[in-house]
DNA sequence: ACGCCTTACATCCAAGGATC
DNA sequence: GATCCTTGGATGTAAGGCGT
């Protein structure tokens, strides 16, 4: 690791210092830098995170191995600041366990099921086991599948990259394996493939079977029966808050995610005042699929908009209380989301936006 | 199937505002 | 000025997509 990272590090070191609790910090808009001698000046690589995670230890320093680990996820595999945070809080869970049961990484005795690996293992199939019986789930089969895979990986980089010698591993944290597969391709046929596993992996939870009543989106949904709807909009009716109820409006009508809703743009609103009518009193508009609006996964999709509420969101994004959330915020007129909390911030951060300011548009 | 990654959503937490 | 409430953000869980 460069020396520059390292100082880097000794500075947050010590401003984290005055707590003593293992929690998984975050620095915001994360640019790296190198450092020009010649120039003696700090020079952008153009690398940018939107949040970066940093794993503290119980006395408060920063583990060092996990701050490595995350910060090879960023550069040589180019990780997004989502998968950096999940893996900052699989490491944190995984330090948890150490701390408490008074381990370290290269606590590997002869006997398999006393190393650390092994141990931490057996933790999580506990910590799984113990809040099924008492009903309410904490820490379901998925997590603890996704949690031991991710040893293993950071394992891997700690010896790839000599961070643990040969001497210092007594025994093997895991005994790496190779699974065959079979799985049906695309055309129907039954393909084997050799996947990388390990003695430690978990297998995952199968998948939920799907009820009649529910939308599967990720979770099980319901649909709001007409009568739970009209309660719904009395109480939407009664409320002082036109973002909410604009908000709500949309997503009953339309039938869009939140997600979609409140990365829709002001132009979006214009585009569909001037477009043509569709489907009788309607207009169209695409999300996903690398358009402005976000859909789940980025999915295409198409939504319509009834020309009366395409009315009231032109009426709001030329309202007082618009331009005066707008002045506020990051795109000000440009383009700017429709809705804006009061202090202008967005509700949703879309993905251009991401993008935006990574490049500081 | 299996592993890796992304992301929806629940819950917790802290700061600031409202109310008495 | 103590307490409650709102709100945005932080944290944590786990489902689903995707490539293999």
């Amino acid at each position: 690791m460069e020396l520059r990272k390292l100082l880097e590090m000794d500075k947050f070191d010590n401003e984290c210092k005055k707590e003593n609790k293992i929690e998984c910090k975050k620095i915001r808009e994360y640019r790296s830098t190198e450092y020009d001698v010649e120039r003696n000046e700090h020079i952008e690589t153009g690398e940018y995170c939107s949040s970066y995670p940093i794993v503290l230890k119980s006395d408060g320093t920063v583990w060092d191995k996990a701050s490595l680990y995350i910060d090879f996820l960023r550069s040589d595999r180019n990780r997004s600041s989502a998968l950096l945070r999940t893996a900052g809080n699989d490491l944190l869970d995984f330090l948890r366990f150490m701390e408490a049961n008074n381990l370290n990484m290269l606590h590997l005795p002869i006997k398999k099921a006393q190393r650390v690996t092994f141990r931490y293992r057996h933790d999580l199939l506990e910590r799984e086991k113990e809040f099924k019986l008492n009903g309410h789930k904490k820490i379901g089969r998925n997590t603890i599948s996704q949690r031991i895979n991710r040893i293993v990986d950071f394992y891997e980089f700690c010896i790839e990259n000599k961070i643990f010698t040969f001497t210092e591993l007594d025994n093997r944290p895991y005994t790496l394996l190779k699974k065959r597969i079979y799985f049906e391709d695309e055309k129907g046929f039954t393909q084997k493939k050799v996947v990388r596993s390990s003695d430690l992996s978990i297998p995952r939870a199968p998948r939920a079977i799907q009820t009649s009543d529910s939308i599967k989106d990720g979770r099980k949904l319901h649909p709001l029966t007409e009568q739970e709807q009209s309660i719904f909009i009395s109480y939407l009716k009664a409320s002082n808050n036109r973002v909410l109820q604009l908000i709500c409006l949309i997503a009953l009508t339309t039938g869009a995610r939140i997600q979609s809703i409140c990365t829709l743009r002001v132009n979006d609103i214009k585009n569909m005042m001037i477009s043509k009518k569709v489907k009788g009193s309607f207009k169209k508009i695409e999300i996903g699929g690398g358009e402005s609006i976000d859909n789940k996964n980025d999915k295409k999709y198409i939504i319509f908009f009834h020309t009366e509420l395409l009315e009231m969101l032109n009426n709001y994004i030329n309202s007082e209380e618009w331009k005066e959330r707008s002045t506020q915020s990051y795109y000000k007129n440009k383009n700017n989301y429709v809705f804006l909390t009061k202090f202008g911030e967005p509700f949703y951060t879309s993905r251009k936006e991401l993008e935006d300011r990574k490049n500081r548009l």
